[in-house]
DNA sequence: AATTTGCATATCTTTTGCATATGGATCGTC
DNA sequence: GACGATCCATATGCAAAAGATATGCAAATT
């Protein structure tokens, strides 16, 4: 029977390139790691190493093999750590993650405010990444939820919970002559069509850019996109520095960044940024549980006002 | 240190809810199980499971556990699968996949046909499935290579190397009024606006049915999509019923379905069926090579005419 | 209260993974 | 061309660990 330790020595001599000097890293001596192998490799019904006089070689089944078996060791620490979480999860233990927009939402910080409060033995470990990153970490039980922009894809594992949408504001240097305007009044998406636009997309995943592109496409035009910062921040600071404007969510306009004016878009614009919160489907207990109560609570509360 | 051992057993248990009928069916005894299982625990230094006076029950970090360990145990299963496979492909075993619209094409029956002749030790196994399925198979080691269409998504693990361009026939029924036209005269694509069409969509992945609704709306209009078919051979039939017209590969008209015509369509609409041969990156040896061989000589030989 | 059910503990047996010692093949060097 | 070095394979012994048997203990059923 295959067991993982075939698979952590058949890495280890892949690697190594040599049966003695693998068996030196694992701390154990040569014979029998070269019954270990040969045991494999029986099981298997079929050679992984070709041995040449001055080491061994991968042929092409061992290439085959061994990859996936990196994969699958990996996946056996992940599950380990799965595991702990999960347990420490019921002991008070929490892991969240945010996009980079949403880590400035009152609605978020209230919830973590409220968190520390109420429970404040439980420890809580923070993670700020792309909604993809995001969902691929609960999916992998690496965080037990994430709030996350725009729940575009549905995946059958998770459950999405639609929290609020938040209007959208143009970001635009503290210099151009439309921040001078009145500050009440909306103006349209359109009116933007020839303004160079800096946009936020981080490598994995959609999320915002998309909704953006769309919004413009529906108002009549196809934005200039004049730049893509890969950090929400720094789509500000380079507003800032006068390369153009940008769409950012109203919670980012609370950062104070020097330079930087904002205006409130015309409704038809339909440009919205959804927050929600991702988590497994399975039946939240524990500090997941509380962590749920207090979002839904608020959420109601939200919609009462 | 865990064992593949310590998953099959905490799989085990997890299935039957006890761990005396899990030993039953592992075949061995209860003790050493409830032994092997406190040691699984001990290493995660988590409880995965409650025991209960009528058995034993997942604990939250068991069932985390036990879902990824079912998946590793799988994993291994097509590691050493894959091993195999890529063994008995040095010795002469070559398993080839074809979207469904690809398996009459001439050139792929043409590399079929050389391959049985020139060297038929050679055992083949051939497999249909959509373009989607097969990349993934290929991405798996569960094909050594497949041919496919529309090579959309480029994939760092995989080459994909372009065959050729394949013109594509509007089919439409024998007694369509344009089915009497001469059938030389290409006709254009908007002529068709006003069809009912009928398009073949697998579940996975998009394939030839996103460049057929984005040629037509190259050509200034939105197609009346009047049923989707999951098999292409169903999208004819269709046709044949008289319940729209469709748009197919060339390759698809040499089957002799009764009942339907097919027509030319004009180069201006610049539609065609790519043909794509998918593989793994890494050096291709063995049969594999054999066959690159003759597919690489019959595209250059194409190209010459 | 008695019986059954099912996991835990204790002790013994057997398997097997690992160590030590040695043999054999190939390459480089004198 | 012989010699030593390098590296894997084979042989044998030992010790750790997986598994078997017997028994204990707690909760639920009757």
């Amino acid at each position: 029977m295959i067991e993982l330790r075939h698979l952590r020595y058949a890495v280890a001599v892949a690697e190594e390139g040599h049966i003695t000097r693998a068996a030196a890293r694992l701390g154990i001596q040569q014979p029998p790691l070269s019954q270990q192998i040969r045991a494999l490799e029986a099981a298997i019904g079929a050679p992984l190493f070709r041995r040449q006089p001055r080491g061994v070689e991968l042929t092409a089944a061992g290439r085959a093999f061994v990859g996936k078996a990196r994969a699958i060791l990996r996946d056996t620490e992940l599950a380990v750590e799965a595991a702990r979480r999960a347990s420490r999860g019921q002991e008070g233990q929490l892991a969240i993650g945010f996009t980079s927009s949403a880590a400035f939402h009152p609605f978020v910080t209230g919830v973590m405010r409220e968190m520390r409060e109420h429970a404040p033995a439980i420890k809580l470990s923070l993670e700020e990444a792309s909604t993809g990153e995001l969902i691929e970490a609960v999916e992998a039980d690496r965080l037990d939820a994430a709030f996350v922009r725009s729940p575009s894809e549905r995946l059958d594992n998770l459950t999405i919970t639609h929290l609020l949408d938040e209007e959208m504001l143009v970001a635009l240097p503290d210099h151009h002559p439309r921040a001078r305007r009145d500050p009440r009044r909306r103006i349209s998406l359109s009116s933007l069509a020839d303004e160079p636009l800096i946009l936020y997309r981080r490598p994995t995943g959609p999320g915002l850019y998309d909704s953006i592109i769309a919004a413009c496409r529906a108002a009549g035009f196809s934005p200039k996109v004049a730049q893509e910062a890969t950090r929400m921040v720094s789509t500000l600071s380079l507003v800032a520095a006068g390369l153009g404007i940008s769409i950012v969510p109203e919670s980012m306009a609370r950062l104070e960044t020097a330079g930087v004016s904002y205006l409130r878009l015309d409704r038809a614009a339909g440009l919205v940024a959804p927050l929600a919160l991702a988590r497994k489907k399975a039946p939240a207990g524990g500090t997941l549980g509380r962590l749920l109560a207090i979002v839904t609570r608020r959420v109601k509360d939200r919609a009462g006002v």
